[in-house]
Order: structure tokens, then sequence, then C-alpha cells
DNA sequence: TTGTTATCAGACATGATGTTCTATACCAAA
DNA sequence: TTTGGTATAGAACATCATGTCTGATAACAA
């Protein structure tokens, strides 16, 4: 019963630029050394039209990466049932057709409610992908908890490495390398 | 040619309690949210009296960790040979021990730089190990590089998750699991 | 056009940071 | 035990980012 009533478009466009900015301000000084004044400056908000919208930077990221990062792990998804487990070749080409940004979000200083996100997602993919198989468990005595978080961490420090190291190898190649060293699971 | 005096004895009582201060500090609070107001204020030490012998608070940080964790890294080194490739069973022992303080420094709400060296001592090791070894190439097309990689974050990530949810098994039970997920290196 | 509402500009209190100063207490070495 | 050197305490200070609040103005939807 959430009565949806469009957003009037000062809102609309104040909330773009202040999007707008997070984003290139990520990409050029990394997320923890971005204050609110740089948000506000780069964006050309007013202060207090800021707290309107937002309670702090984390809050205008959340809202942000919610409408992008989640979005496209879910188109991830779609492609699971080819073969194995994790979508990590769809995941291998999306990063890094969006390199700069991902690099800025996951790599060396990364940020870390954005990471958590993701391995959230890879995490939760794992376990109901193990959940509903045709159970191996007559040659691994690991639980699904173990194996899952194995398999969503070593994706995403195979995905971080991949990015921090600009793509030494094409996402099919690097996918292969994930395939095999993850093949026990 | 470093000429070596040993401190003055009013240095080593200052360091000394900002160390203990950072160290209850964390347990309590979390890294990101001490000030230096709060460590001054917990090692009832001046304000000029800080910033004497530290220019902020990671720097404090820093020389702390240099003599606590990596010191028990080494330590773990040396049990490597024992037929396993990493030396996670020491570690596991070793963390479990501290796991008040580990889990503050790794887990969910963690500090970047001690992971950070962490992970890049761990790193050295595999590829260390990796390098001189009988090669099996034969086996595996994968870059050392990126086996070692491999190696490293994935004992992170187990370790991270142990400490994060309260050691639910005894190191030598999460230690088989971690040799037994990671036989394919 | 009209009533509503988002925005702006600015002021303001707050709290942490990092610098600088002087007097004092402590220390190591003679 | 005295002495010269030095670390510390205490406080003041400028700076900066944060978060709140005000009234005036502009843009909006209907």
């Amino acid at each position: 019963m959430t009565n949806e009533r469009p957003p009037d478009r000062r809102v609309r466009r104040t909330k773009q630029r202040l999007n707008d900015a997070l984003e290139s301000l990520i990409i050029e000084k990394g997320y923890d050394k971005i204050t609110v004044q740089d948000l506000i400056d780069r964006a050309d908000v007013g202060r207090s039209t800021f707290y309107a919208h937002y309670e702090t930077k984390d809050d205008l990221l959340i809202s942000w990466t919610e409408l992008a990062a989640d979005m496209e792990l879910h188109m991830a998804q779609e492609q699971t049932d080819a073969g194995s487990t994790m979508p990590s070749l769809t995941l291998f080409r999306h990063l890094g057709e969006h390199h700069h940004l991902y690099k800025a979000m996951l790599g060396g200083r990364g940020i870390d409610i954005v990471t958590e996100m993701i391995h959230s997602t890879l995490l939760g993919h794992a376990t109901s992908v193990l959940e509903r198989r045709p159970d191996a468990s007559d040659q691994t005595t690991i639980p699904i908890e173990v194996r899952a978080g194995f398999l969503a961490s070593s994706l995403l420090a195979l995905l971080t490495w991949w990015l921090d190291n600009d793509m030494p190898y094409p996402p099919e190649s690097i996918n292969e390398m994930y395939q095999e060293l993850t093949k026990t699971t």
C-alpha cells in the first residue's frame, strides 16, 4: 500500500546530480576521501538540500548502489544454469566492461559497503545452488555453509585481483582458472 | 649505521600506554570509530605528546601491528613444511587463541590496513612455496601468481568467516576443510 | 494563475584535528 | 647528588567538516 507518487522533477535532478558527483568522485579520489562538502560542490547543490534527501554519505552510496550494482548482479544470476555453479563468466565480463568503477569499488582501496553487498549476493547465490543439488555429499563432508562461503569468497577475491592487476587475462581465461581451482566444490 | 639508542623510559611508558589504549579501544568500539581524543583520554596522555610520536591514528596502528601481528605470523611460517602448503593449522590455532582481538581486526567491521598486511604475508608465503616446488605444471596451466593469490585469499576468507561465526568448529576441523577445498592447488 | 514545495544562501553550534607555546617533571650521565 | 637535556602536561589556537535551522526565492503540479 505504499502510495508511490512520482517524485518532483527538481528532486530527480538533485538526486541525479548527487549520484553523478558520487560516481565521478569515487573514481577520482576513492570513496573514503570524499566529504559531503566535495559532493555538494561537485553536484552544485545546497548544503541543506543534501541533508533533505540523505542523512550521511553512506546513505547516498547505498541508495545509489541499489540501483546500479544490485540490478546488474541479478542479471548475472540468469545465466547460472549453464553448467557451472557460479555466474562467474558473466561477472568477469560485466566487471571488465565497467572496470574503472569496479576497480575503485573493489580494489586495494575499495568500499567496504559495496564489497559486502556483492559478497552477500554471491553467497546467497552459492548457497541456493548448493542446496538444490543432486547431493554430492558422498564425496565430501564439508558443510554447505562452508562450501558456499568458500565459493563466494574465492570468486570475489579473484575478481578483485583481476581488476587490481588491470585484467591481465581475458574474461574467458580467468573464468576457466576459477572453475579449475574450485572444481573440488 | 642507524645509531640505535635505547629510548627514554618516559617514551617507553607513553608508547606502551598508547598501544594498550589502542588495543582495548579496538576491541571495544572498532578501529574506525576511534578518535585521537579517545586514545589520549584512555592512555591519559597529553595531546601534544601523542603528536610528538605519531602523525596520525594509522601511524600508531602500523607501528603497533609491526610488533604484534607480524611477529606472530613469522612464527607460523616455521611450521609450514609439515606436509601442507600453507601454515593454516598454526594460524587457526593462533587466531583462535586471540579471537577477541583478531575478530575485531578481520571480521565484518575490520581494519583494512591489518587485513592487507596479513594478506600480503600469506601471499608472499604461498608464492615462495609454490615457486620452490617439484613442479606440478603437468597437472595445471594456471600461473603461480593466480594460484598463490587463490590460496592466500581463500585462507584469509575462511579465517575471517571462522572468527565472525564464533569458531563453530575446532581449529583442526576447519583446517581439514581448507585443505580439502584447496587440494586442487 | 495559485498553492505547494524544493532549493538556496547563510548563519550557527559542535566536535575533531593538528600546531604551538611555556612551565614542569623526569631522566641519564657525570 | 647535582646538572644539563628532554619528554610531558596543559592550554590556547586556527582550521575544517558536520549537521541543523532560518527565511527568501524559484520551480513545480494542478
